[in-house]
DNA sequence: TGTACATCAGTGAACGCGCGTTCACTGATGTAC
DNA sequence: TGTACATCAGTGAACGCGCGTTCACTGATGTAC
């Protein structure tokens, strides 16, 4: 059946944008080859024209779905950053969600190559948020709380992930669940305002 | 071939103990119902005579876990706890460390019944460290900032589960995964530090 | 521009394999007398 | 305490099923003339 080289790349794209919203919502071991064609509306043999192995294509959606994930987020600031991701619609819709906190748990059992897309996913959402300081802040010279640096983007990476993954192990509609969105998002938002009074 | 009833019991608690450990480095679709029998010393045939199924050993062995790191944390002030929980030995031997961390994200896509025992270890790992304050500080009654609140656990928790987890996806010995286990330790100290000036 | 042909994206059957679960069987345990 | 027998933890073969991957085939695309 052949087709255009651009309908070619157009596919291998919708693929991989199909594959990413799937890993997201059942893990790398809860779709299938079969499963991810089909939802891109093709039948499986197809598949190793387009990648050399399910694991190559892990790799290809990750990346996509991390460049998604600093694309939605760029024009944010730190306050809207951590209400969207910290909020109830955020948490109950992972596969439009951010990948890193959908996936970074099945990434550490992953092969090497996985892993060093996680890397790069997690260097881009560093870089994501809070642009407007842009170039000057990623050193020490501006020694002052104030600043943006990357360990305190690091830190609060690092919290916004554990709390939506840990909220996402509760029970659906949980008050767990609820709560450690909320405690989270009030002590960033806190912190984030106290250290905005120069 | 029958066995003791106390042997029957002892078995039982080993196999649940080598799949807590098995579930820790694999994932749970990582290990099969014959790998942790034979880890266990056992046929895969009598699986069934202990568990109703698989998902029935899954809760066991988190439950099992969570009790593990209660224990193995109940006598570590706050500031031990970080420095152990965010070390590298930690970070590389899953299969004995923290259940939480190793499974909260493949929790997500599980049965209630699952998420429900990964929401009473999340209580039961919130009551863990620092119980010298003991009953005391659970509600509003101390306001003033030295206190250990339930929501300043949440906070720590939060961060810890999520450095580590992070740290764990990033390629092995990478600068970056070692990067994120220094910085969030710093920085979960010194704000330890800076509250206990009281 | 028109024709002949090689290419190759997509199809669907087939592959070997490991999964969770079931089952008939074994033989020591635990119980009833 | 000793004997006869029911129980049932553990065995290992078997089940249906879905997985990742391979393969011969199709027919429109893209190219060489």
């Amino acid at each position: 059946m052949k087709v255009t080289k651009a309908q070619m790349l157009a596919n291998r794209a919708h693929i991989i944008a199909k594959a990413s919203t799937l890993f997201r919502e059942r893990g790398y071991d809860g779709v299938g080859v079969a499963d991810l064609m089909a939802a891109a509306g093709f039948t499986h043999g197809g598949f190793y024209k387009h990648f050399r192995s399910k694991t190559n294509l892990m790799a290809e959606a990750a990346t996509c779905g991390f460049a998604q994930t600093a694309a939605k987020t760029a024009g944010l600031d730190a306050i809207e950053f951590v209400k969207h991701y910290l909020s109830r619609q955020h948490r109950d819709v992972p596969g439009k969600g951010c990948t890193m906190a959908a996936l970074c748990g099945d990434a550490a059992r992953q092969p090497k190559s996985i892993k060093a897309a996680f890397a790069a996913g997690i260097e881009s959402l560093l870089a994501s948020p809070e642009r407007e300081n842009d170039e000057r802040d990623d050193g020490l010279r501006n020694g002052g709380a104030r600043s943006d640096t990357r360990s305190q983007r690091l830190e609060m990476m690092t919290q916004v992930i554990g709390a939506l993954v840990l909220s996402r192990a509760c029970p659906d509609n949980s008050p767990l669940a609820d709560e450690i969105l909320d405690v989270c998002r009030t002590a960033i938002l806190s912190r984030l305002s106290s250290s905005a009074e120069a």
